[in-house]
DNA sequence: GATGAATGAGCGTTCATTCAT
DNA sequence: CATGAATGAACGCTCATTCAT
């Protein structure tokens, strides 16, 4: 087993382990346990726990961007490019929950303290194109003129909140409903 | 000094250290150094951990409750008393940053799964008036038809975002700029 | 309540619950829980949980001496004298379960260590009728010629174990079988 | 050192800890330090500490009863096998204090509640020696007819009292007179 | 004198991390 | 390199004892 791979396995245990029993359900021994690995190996990938928690959150950010971006069309109008960027968030998250789950149990938590600002997405890459969305909707007065953070929070708030929902099994989100859902989001951030 | 008192101490003590660096860094020890009593005292008061974390949530609800209240006017037109409601909880939560914390630590984590599903104010009394709300407001075809469930994900998503913005300094928010956030809430369910 | 009767109460539930629970089963405050007093109260009375463990314990052995007495004719025959103490003890502590429980607790552990020495009824005052009778028997030859100690074991091993064996009850003792233990312990130690 | 070594000081230290001071003196941290690994370490090779109390008491079992049937010979006589066992059973209690005392605090303790029924070697192999034996001396008329419980408490009550009061130091017992008292132990139950 | 709330040392146990193999 | 046995600090919790009322 080379490098890469017992790095991968490590990091998918610890996102199966943390996103079904929290940080405090997936101790050191029993990722390594279920990654195949010794325990002392983890060390040799990750500092230590605090590290590994936060590059398996760099690594959902990740795979999170282009799944996003997958099929955008930065030419057509702000509304569209709002609803196509939402319904993809919203279908990643539905998709794999387990991403979703360790993302709110990492914001949730003092590991994810220094990445909050960042949001979903940081204010890296993944973050930018709804920037750089909410800026050009709010200049081209397409949108409310309200603080970027709270046009986020128009957004991602109830995105996340029905995910979460839907994860839980408290609704299940089909793609009609995924599509309305998103388009009240716009009503929400629409001028 | 008294039994309540005690009590008081121990409670405002977890509050502050649970809100601040969650419940894995707020060690019994450190909640009953902080409040000023032995370590056995606490569990003259609560029985163990998992009650004190509960009944401190319970507390919580027991406050926000009339404070969303207060001034409330069942008879007012439906988008004046969801403005009401989301403007007073959005401003409890503000003035009430420790609370507000502790509310999202409680609800991400095991100790908090069995409330989830009630969403910040449970199903319980708090709850009950923001459903009885949407369902007269989808009913009278003011509010859009969609799931309860996902009405009170796009209200409370963005006022939750919100207030963690706020309280996190990435934002600060005055009356209007409250005002106007309840209002685009309000864009996302309305017909 | 006045000073006597409330130590009876404590010394009548510390026997119920170390009986029926063991040393560490029966905290002080459930002592005096069960005694109907305040736990200060206790320190009133005993000086500490070892005291108060002490003294139940004498207490006790002041219990069964009389009751192994009641009857008993110095001028009969030894062998009917042993036959008498013998089944007055087996008797005393078959009807009286928790005196006999307490025993084996107190006599199996740090507390008794002092004690041990004296056997069931210590070298004091009940362990003397014993004593003389097996000097007397020894000495008038009707006994084997061995050592008190041994001569001890002979008696209370089996009459202990019995007892121990009714009260749990993996047998159930009738007089007829009581006096067939008891003549077997005779056999043991008579020439 | 490996594994099995760790293993044996461990339990070598809780024999002399627990045998000493009983259980209640025996914490964890104090059988660690006494082994000479760490707290943490007694871990890896028992569950907890009621796993550690109860496998010790199966060691000792596995002991005792080679030590017991050594020499032993099934075609001598009931007499002879009777005074062979005990004998033999005695010595091992002299020649190993530590075992024996162990063996009485395990015995009047909740972790041996459930062995308590089979007496000092359960109802295992070692104890269905004694079983055969006394049930061919009741059927061929040697043994008095009596339920086995008292016989077993008949030859075991003295027994263990002889050993008790030898390694606490009452008396001294030499091979003479560990054969007088196996032999008085036999009048009680023979015929 | 009686109380019982308060105490804190001490318990059994967990787990992130190290390091000899 | 990879391992996993070993570690010990730190946790949640109990309970004998004290002392203000």
């Amino acid at each position: 087993m080379t490098k890469p791979e017992k790095r991968d396995e490590i990091v998918r245990a610890a996102l199966e382990l943390i996103a079904e029993h929290g940080f405090h359900g997936a101790p050191m021994a029993m990722i390594a346990d279920r990654a195949g690995v010794g325990a002392g190996t983890i060390y040799r990938y990750f500092e230590n726990k605090d590290v590994l928690i936060a590059d398996l959150y760099r690594d959902l950010e990740e795979r999170i961007y282009p799944a996003m971006l997958e099929g955008y069309a930065p030419d057509k109008p702000i509304r569209e490019r709002f609803l196509h960027l939402g319904t993809a968030l919203l279908r990643y998250f539905i998709n794999n929950p387990l991403d979703f789950r360790y993302l709110e149990q990492f914001h949730n938590s003092p590991y994810g303290a220094e990445f909050r600002r960042d949001k979903i997405l940081g204010k890296k890459e993944g973050c930018d194109i709804f920037r750089e969305l909410f800026e050009e909707g709010v200049s081209r007065q397409v949108m409310k003129e309200l603080p970027l953070v709270i046009l986020f929070a128009l957004s991602f708030g109830p995105l996340l909140a029905v995910a979460r929902d839907h994860i839980l099994g408290f609704i299940s989100l089909d793609d009609a409903l995924i599509a309305r859902t998103i388009e009240a989001c716009w009503d929400g951030i629409r001028r």
